[in-house]
RNA sequence: GGUCGCGUAGCUCAGCUGGAUAGAGCAUCUGCCUUCUAAGCAGACGGUCAAAGGUUCGAAUCCUUUCGCGAUCACCA
């Protein structure tokens, strides 16, 4: 049984036989850093069923435990707080346990229920940009969480990939550019695409400043720009299925996937599935008639259909259009019902769209329990804030975006250049010292993307590049590294368990330290997964870090030839580097093993 | 204007279901490299937790109001 539980019966039972009172529930808390004691028992909130003086019930309850229970060595009271310390002995034993568990705060027995992560979902028309970077990495991380959770996960997207933005990329390369490839230009097949996105919107202004000094209003010269006219014909003649332009799109779509591909390799994410907007825009719209005759949606005259969220404190939400096409919403909803039907083990689904969408999400979940499907219950909008620049916001027609496999490349290099000044990577070679760099930058950026809250936005300044010291990506992968470098210098049996005799007078206080952060690190794990908070791993993994390079600092691991000592302080760095290396994955960084 | 989110050190951020005296990194200063990787360690400096009320034995955390910033309120996606 658990330590935590074991006290807790104790107290419960306590309270019995001092006071005759029935106490349901018993209130722990960590010990504040400068009392002495590695959990406290709060006495307060007992007040409720017990008279008297905390400090006095305190000190009869911490009588009682020290009597009861065997790991608890000695107690405390300060006001209405008891603080239990426990013995070296029950944390050596502990310890000694989860060193042959396999893998930490990973959960072993999975459910049957799936869980489907939904993130990425670029238009088509555009290279990722640094914030799909941040989606990506919090998608992908979730996902992993999730899966630590013992749960099963499809990590998937869906590509927008019609649309009139579309057209406009299709109908600059024709215009300007008809005969470009990527092969033949040497450009990413994306970076490409959008190059004439961009295009399309200098020749459209162009056109739209001609028309106003010609005299037109500017909102009509807007409107009936020859360009624009143009795209909304192409799109209709994509919609009517036009063999040449439905070709074109194909071919220029296939380029965009190839470059989106490559930048995921780079990133290190991946999907088990891809929904495409061309495939899904006209789903939903028989659940839509369905849920007219259920009567949970209603028809205005104009024959679109509504869906009345007043009660639930929203307003009314248009579900379809008076003509009978899909909106948005409807195509969300069938494409929810889709993947259910593909993948029928999924229970729930986690959406990582931006914050500016919480609303439809909101409308979106609350519409799918309406209808009664079951696994509606188990929706989860993974909202994050948006990743603003110095200069402001990122625009990507107007070209103020940092693309996302520049600030890749841009990575490596500072990771690149310190490494150089450091030195340390003498018997490297070229392709070693390429793909730690590669690990090294991209570590950083991922765990200064990561340890932030998703709900809070980001101030991404490209210009002082990301930090390499303190709480960051590559002080974490480094002390791994460092590990690693112990344990190839340690020869001794791992499989021997160290004993002592007197474990106070070999145990230096900051191993002590250290095995108590990783005897509470799993359940970080847990509550990362209930939160779906990469947030919560990266800031948790910094803190067992410090700890750990504080103990490194101060304890010799190799030096002393006391053997018991050396096996048992090789364990412990032994397993620090399991879960920083665990933890490190959970957050889709890289784990180097010598840097 | 309605709704939602955010506001913690000069800067970037932690702070788990309310707990004791508010936590890191960067920056600025002091010490540590002939001993396992100094991308490190030890320390100093730095706070009216946006403001005011309220609930409570106890509030950065919960409630109300105000201020500031952002998002959203389309037969767009």
């Amino acid at each position: 049984m658990h330590i935590v539980k074991k006290i807790e019966q104790s107290v419960i039972q306590g309270v019995q036989t001092l006071f005759g009172q029935e106490l349901d529930q018993v209130e722990f808390v960590p010990t504040r850093k400068d009392f002495e004691g590695d959990l406290t028992v709060v006495v307060f909130s007992m007040l409720k069923i017990l008279k008297g003086k905390p400090e006095q019930i305190g000190n009869q309850l911490g009588a009682h435990i020290v009597a009861e229970l065997s790991e608890v060595s000695t107690f405390n009271v300060v006001k209405g707080f008891l603080n239990l310390s426990f013995t070296d002995t029950y944390f050596l034993e502990a310890f000694q346990e989860t060193l042959h568990q396999e893998s930490y705060g990973y959960v072993k027995e999975t459910t049957n229920e799936a869980v489907m992560v939904e993130y990425s979902s670029p238009n088509t028309n555009k290279p990722l940009h640094l914030g799909h970077i941040r989606n990506n990495l919090l998608g992908y991380s979730v996902a992993k969480i999730i899966e630590a959770s013992g749960r099963k996960v499809y990590k998937t997207q869906i590509i927008n990939d019609r649309g009139i933005h579309i057209c406009k990329s299709m109908l600059a390369w024709q215009r300007f550019g008809a005969g470009e490839t990527p092969e033949n230009t040497g450009l990413k097949g994306d970076a490409l695409v959008g190059k004439y996105y961009v295009a399309f919107d200098k020749a459209y202004k162009e056109e739209v400043a001609q028309m106003v000094s010609a005299g037109l209003p500017k909102e009509q010269a807007e409107k009936e720009a020859p360009l624009l006219k143009a795209a909304q014909q192409m799109l209709l003649l994509w919609e009517a299925g036009d063999a040449n332009t439905v070709q074109l799109w194909k071919t220029m779509n296939g380029w965009v996937y190839k470059g989106f591909e490559e930048t995921y390799k780079r990133l290190g994410v991946s999907f088990d599935s891809y929904y495409y907007e061309s495939d899904t825009y006209l789903l939903g719209k028989d659940v839509v008639a369905k849920g007219l005759e259920q009567g949970v949606f209603f028809k205005k005259e104009d024959g679109s259909v509504w869906i009345d969220l007043t009660e639930e404190g929203l307003d009314e939400k248009i579900v379809l259009r008076s003509d009978g096409t899909a909106v948005y919403m409807t195509q969300d909803i069938g494409t929810a019902i889709q993947r259910v039907a593909d993948y029928p083990d999924v229970n729930g689904m986690v959406y990582t769209v931006g914050n500016e969408q919480d609303y439809h999400f909101k409308v979106l979940f609350l519409i799918l329990k309406k209808l009664g499907f079951s696994w509606a219950q188990q929706l989860f909008h993974l909202s994050y804030g948006m990743v603003d620049l110095p200069s402001g916001k990122m625009k990507s027609r107007e070209g103020t975006v940092v693309d996302a496999d520049d600030l890749i490349t841009e990575m490596a290099a500072t990771a690149a250049s310190i490494s150089e000044d450091l030195g340390k990577l003498s018997g490297y070679t070229e392709e070693q010292k390429t793909a730690l760099y590669h690990t090294i930058g991209l570590g950083a950026l991922k765990y200064y993307i990561l340890k932030v809250d998703p709900k809070k936005r980001i101030l991404f300044d490209p210009k002082e590049s990301v930090d390499f010291q303190g709480n960051t990506g590559p002080f974490i992968q480094y002390t791994y590294a460092r590990i690693q470098s112990i344990l190839r210098k340690a020869d001794f049996d791992f499989s021997q368990t160290p004993n002592f005799n007197d474990h106070t007078s070999f145990l230096h206080e900051k191993e002590i330290a250290l095995i108590k952060q990783l005897l509470l690190f799993p359940e970080t794990i847990q509550l990362a997964a209930t939160q779906y908070s990469p947030a919560l791993v990266a800031n948790y993994t910094y803190e067992l870090v410090k700890a750990f390079n504080s103990f490194y600092q101060n304890v010799s691991i190799l030096g002393e030839s006391d053997s018991d000592l050396k096996v048992f302080r090789v364990q412990l760095s032994d397993k620090v580097a399991l879960v920083i290396k665990d933890a490190l994955l959970l957050l889709g960084i890289e784990v180097p093993e010598r840097m």
